[in-house]
DNA sequence: ATATTAGATAACGTTACGTCACCTGCAAGT
DNA sequence: ACTTGCAGGTGACGTAACGTTATCTAATAT
C-alpha cells in the first residue's frame, strides 16, 4: 500500500504544505499514518478524502461544515453536486461574457456612457455562497416533491434517475446517438423508472417532463436542457418501436 | 446630479454596507460628498469606480493593488481584461465539466476505483491568483513582442487590434456574416492595421496568423479560436474581392 | 409620544491560511 | 569529522476583507 508524504501530496494536488498541516490540526484530514518521528503519511483513501474536501471547498463551504458532512457523502454524490455547480457556473459565465462584450461595444459606440445604461448590463451573477445547500437538496429531498404532489420519496430511484441524465449528457458530448445500444439501455431504464414512479399515470408523466423544461428560477430544480430531453424521448421512442 | 446613499448603492450592486464603509476607510472609494451629519453620498462617477473595483476584485486582485492601479486604467481596459478572464474561465470550466462527467461515469462502471485512475482526471485547473497580471500584460506589452521579433511596440494599434477581435466575436455571437456592412468595415480595419504592422511583409503576416492559432500555454498569448480566425479571413477576403 | 428605519462610529471577532523562528534526521560533498 | 542542503516537524504571530455587535443620531411613520 503506497503512502505519500506531505510534500508529495501538496505538489500533486497543488496545495500548500501549510494547508495540509492545518487540515490535520483542525481534524479535517488526519493522515492515516504517522512516523515515529512525527512525519505524516497519506494513504490512497486519504487522497480521496482530500479530493472531496477540495471539491466541497470550491462550492464555498466553510471547512467547519465540510468536516461535519464529509463522511455522510460518497465521492460520487460529491462529484454530482460538483457537476451541478459547474453547470450553473457555466451558464452564468455565458451571460456574463455576453454582457461584458455588450459593454465593451457600448463604449466603442457612445463615448459618454451614462451609469443608467451601464447598470442594466453590469449586473453580475450574485455570489450565492450560502446557496450551496441547493446542490445537494436535489439529491436529498426528492427531485419531485416540491413541484408535483402525490409522489413518494425514494432516494434510490432518484439516484438512478440522476445517473441516467448524466449518462445522456455524456452520450451527447460523445456524439453517441439515442438509436444505439447505449441509447436503448438508457431508454429501457428510463421507462422502468418512470413507470415505477408514476405507476402508469401518463398524464402526470407528461406534466413532469414539461416541468423539467422550465428554468431553475421557477421550479427550484436544476433545469434539463432541451437537448437532453429530446435525447431521452428519442431513447424511449427507440425502445418502444424496436 | 443624482447621488446615492450607502444603502441604495449596497442594494443596487449587491454588496454589504460594511464593505462600502470599509472601502471608504482604507481610502479605496471615498464618496464624493459627505453630509454635514456625516452621511455618505455616491455620485455616478463613484459608481463607475465601484464597478471597476468589483471587476478587478473578481480577478482576485488584493484591494491594495486595486487602489494603486485604479486610476491608471480606463473602464474599457478593465472590461477587456475582465472579458479575457471570463473567456479563460469558460474554457477551463468546459474541461472541468468533461472531467467531472468522466469521473461520475467511471464510478458507475468500475465499482472499485483506484486513485491512480482518478488522479489523472481530478486535476482541477490550478488557481492562478498571482497570474492576474497576464490579463493586462497583453494590453500593456505589445501583443507580438514575445513571439515574433522585429516588430515595434505601439500601444494604440494594439488596442485597436484587440477591439476588432472583440467585435468579431460579437458578430459571431449575433450571427452577423463577414460578408456584410460590419464585416467589410472590420476587414478594412484589419488590413490597415496588419499592413502598418508588418509593412507588407506577407511572410511574417502568415506566421503571425499561424501563431495565433496555438493554445495559450505555448505562446503566452490569449488564443484566438478557429472561428474568429476564419471570420477575420473571410472579412479580409470580402473586402479585397468587393 | 413612541417606534421604526437608515444612517454613523468604534472595536472586537473570524476564516483559512501565510510567514517566521527554530528544531530534526539524513544523504552528499569536502 | 564537519558542513551543507533538503524535507520534514512544531509553535506562534500576522493578514485580508470584511462580519458582528454595541451604542448613538436624525428623520419619518403611526
Amino acid at each position: 500500500m503506497k503512502r505519500w508524504t506531505t510534500g508529495e501530496v501538496a505538489k500533486q494536488r497543488d496545495i500548500s504544505i501549510r494547508t495540509l498541516r492545518y487540515y490535520d490540526q483542525i481534524n479535517l484530514l488526519t493522515p492515516s499514518y504517522r512516523d515515529d518521528k512525527g512525519k505524516r503519511y497519506y494513504s490512497e483513501e486519504d487522497l480521496f478524502t482530500l479530493e472531496k474536501i477540495i471539491i466541497l471547498k470550491s462550492l464555498s463551504l466553510p471547512l467547519e461544515n465540510i468536516r461535519i458532512i464529509l463522511d455522510k457523502l460518497s465521492y460520487k454524490q460529491i462529484l454530482i453536486s460538483h457537476y451541478n455547480y459547474l453547470q450553473e457556473q457555466h451558464s452564468k459565465l455565458e451571460t456574463s461574457i455576453l454582457n461584458t462584450a455588450s459593454l465593451i461595444n457600448m463604449i466603442d459606440l457612445e463615448d459618454t456612457l451614462s451609469w443608467e445604461s451601464v447598470s442594466k448590463l453590469a449586473k453580475r451573477p450574485k455570489d450565492e455562497s450560502k446557496k450551496w445547500l441547493d446542490y445537494f437538496q436535489e439529491e436529498e429531498k426528492n427531485i419531485l416533491l416540491s413541484t408535483i404532489p402525490n409522489i413518494s420519496n425514494n432516494d434510490e430511484t432518484t439516484q438512478q434517475y440522476i445517473s441516467l441524465l448524466r449518462k445522456i449528457e455524456w452520450c451527447i458530448k460523445h456524439k453517441i446517438s439515442p438509436e444505439s445500444e447505449e441509447g436503448s439501455q438508457i431508454g429501457t431504464s428510463l421507462i422502468e423508472i418512470t413507470n415505477s414512479h408514476f405507476q402508469g399515470d401518463s398524464d402526470l408523466m407528461e406534466k413532469f417532463w414539461e416541468v423539467r423544461k422550465l428554468p431553475a428560477e421557477e421550479t427550484g430544480l436544476y433545469p434539463i436542457s432541451e437537448e437532453v430531453l429530446e435525447f431521452a424521448e428519442r431513447c424511449m421512442a427507440y425502445v418502444t418501436t424496436e
